[in-house]
DNA sequence: CCGAGTGTTGGAAGCGCTTCCAATCAGAGG
DNA sequence: CCTCTGATTGGAAGCGCTTCCAACACTCGG
């Protein structure tokens, strides 16, 4: 019953020309006169051929594959959601595209993160890597992947990776900017903030882009209290339970991410204060994580299949050398202010 | 400086052997003598050589790519936590077993659901197939994917497909037992139970435990009100405000996952009701989304990750010989009830 | 001491594709 | 009408591996 899948061989049997030609033609080749080219394409559609990309890495000596390097570890599964977006949005195109997709956690302090990196270049041959924050600003990393052959590509990368690479992501200054103006419209005037880890500059631009807001709107640096968190949720109830329980509590909490805002959530649950009536919290992100707390959060739409894709795509036009010579570019996506119920005028 | 990966020749060479031996130790494969067995493991180990599975692939006539099949579709990503879990797992196995992993989101209701998973039979070569519920309960489907040539693994498949493929999964049935007994212990006597969709017979074996303990405590069967969500946030938001807006509301709700378990806690919120001390709700499968919430769920917790790695060791066994004549093997992986903040004694 | 196993090893033919290079052809220039 | 050039096309050699099959020990019973 299943027979046989065609090959390259059958598609230059059935269109009457050298499986040589047919090659040219599948990878756009040029000197391929007009109505050749349109006889093969017919063939191709005639059979329903498709390629075997196993025979063609072997043959080209390409492996046709990519790595997505992702900061946290298999076991933990903080940010989950915002990895698989990301992950989910490559996987589409690589699907698109022909190539492999290989997703490597690789925690973001361990001592040999380098090597970690750099093992999927040479133990999984992949010909480009996609690195997300806090990699995507590691000068240093990016250099070590080109020396081992490899292209990359930045998930929102701060402003050092955006001269060394391709790169996509949001305007997160702007972004910070906007779900700040957001709380400040609604009267709050005493303020906190959850940064994440430090050395992820895209969400360290957050905090530039509300203390940008606060200027803008007369208001002092001092307005806002700062605490350190790492991105989870357990870091989002410890810091702000500490902020929380200060006699000058800030009315609004701004957290770098949805885990920790949602962590914010449950340290005010439990200290009995009412959301949004006492005190207003607010994500970023707009993980699905921010839908199923409660109250919802009012948080930052970061469009992540898209940027997965995208930086797929940047990849994916350098190694076909399409894009060889272009200078590194940045696409940046549009981001949103998303307004749930965690928001609220303040008291 | 990147030096020409050792190819299987280099290996040959250095042991002294030909080709073909070499291939046989690698492979396990019988008829080597010891001595020589060893002085290739040896070259290997010394040249640090791995096998290239593309070309592994192309010569053996074999992708060597499994793909794992779950209900939803890409653009929701209900139940993400679930799928990733489970996805992970099994990337992790393939990783070690050299073998490629496609995830297939397909949609439950799609009215071409089969033809799509019998796509990745035919278009992307897979030789297994992992169906999670409710795919794995769908005879007629795992048929069909044999018909094409491949294997099929299950993950937590219901009574019918325990006969027809090798399957991994919990004891549903005592994980609904053990949690419903966890609340009757608590003194509660009127429960809600919220289902999943229909078809996923593992879920439903969960009611089936629940009405077990129901029957052991002395309860009459209608202690419970049954509404049926689809194993989404917003379906266990409607369902659980219907039955707690009710003058005989439940004191302890049930349901069928975590998400479902996240919206009735909405609900609930909403309501004005205090969570645990007027309603005690429960969830089911212990992924992230249970400790996010406020307040953290008590819930079932099912090892997801093992059932993908154990998912892809089945398949992997199938597909070596190895296990070619062994009957249907399901392995029952221990599951185990969580208790956190979501369930008190009876108002 | 011989033929028939049985265990062990190597030779060689591909798997489906890319790519280098040679061959052919059409048109331009002389 | 012929040579030269560039556009087109085909031939053939692999990419790294598996696997069929032949070749070669050995061992053992007769």
């Amino acid at each position: 019953m299943t027979a046989r899948r065609p090959t390259i061989d059958d598609v230059a049997r059935q269109s009457g020309v050298a499986r040589t030609t047919v090659s040219r033609v599948l990878n756009g080749g040029p000197n391929v006169r007009e109505e050749v080219r349109e006889r093969v394409w017919e063939a191709v559609r005639a059979l329903n051929y498709r390629v075997n990309p196993q025979a063609r890495s072997l043959a080209g000596g390409q492996s046709r594959t990519l790595a997505l390097i992702l900061a946290s570890d298999l076991e933990a599964q903080p940010n989950s959601f915002y990895a698989s977006a990301l992950e989910l949005g490559a996987l589409r195109e690589c699907l698109a595209l022909g190539f492999q997709l290989m997703a490597r956690p690789v925690p973001q302090d361990a001592p040999d993160r380098r090597r970690r990196v750099l093992e999927v270049m040479s133990v999984q041959r992949c010909q480009g890597v996609i690195l997300t924050p806090p990699f995507a600003d590691d000068a240093s990393l990016i250099e070590d992947i080109r020396l081992e052959g490899g292209h990359v590509a930045l998930i929102s990368p701060g402003g050092a990776g955006r001269n060394l690479a391709d790169g996509v992501g949001i305007d997160d200054e702007a972004g910070g900017h906007d779900i700040a103006r957001h709380l400040i419209r609604l009267g709050h005037r005493r303020f906190g903030f959850i940064s994440g880890i430090a050395g992820h500059l895209s969400a360290e631009q957050r905090f530039d882009g509300l203390m940008r807001a606060l200027g803008e709107a007369g208001l002092p640096a001092d307005s806002v209290q700062v605490a350190r968190g790492d991105f989870t949720f357990r870091s989002g109830i410890e810091q702000a339970r500490r902020m929380l329980e200060r006699a000058s509590a800030p009315t609004a909490l701004i957290c770098a991410n949805d885990d920790m805002a949602a962590g914010a959530l449950s340290s005010a649950h439990a200290l009995g204060l009412d959301i949004p009536g006492q005190v207003s919290i607010t994500g970023f992100d707009d993980t699905p994580v921010s839908e199923i707390v409660w109250p919802p959060l009012s948080t930052v739409h970061q469009p992540l299949k898209d940027m997965g894709q995208a930086a797929v795509r940047a990849l994916a036009g350098r190694i076909s050398g399409a894009s060889r010579d272009a200078p590194w570019r940045f696409s940046s996506l549009p981001h949103q202010v998303v307004v749930r119920d965690s928001t609220r005028a303040a008291p």
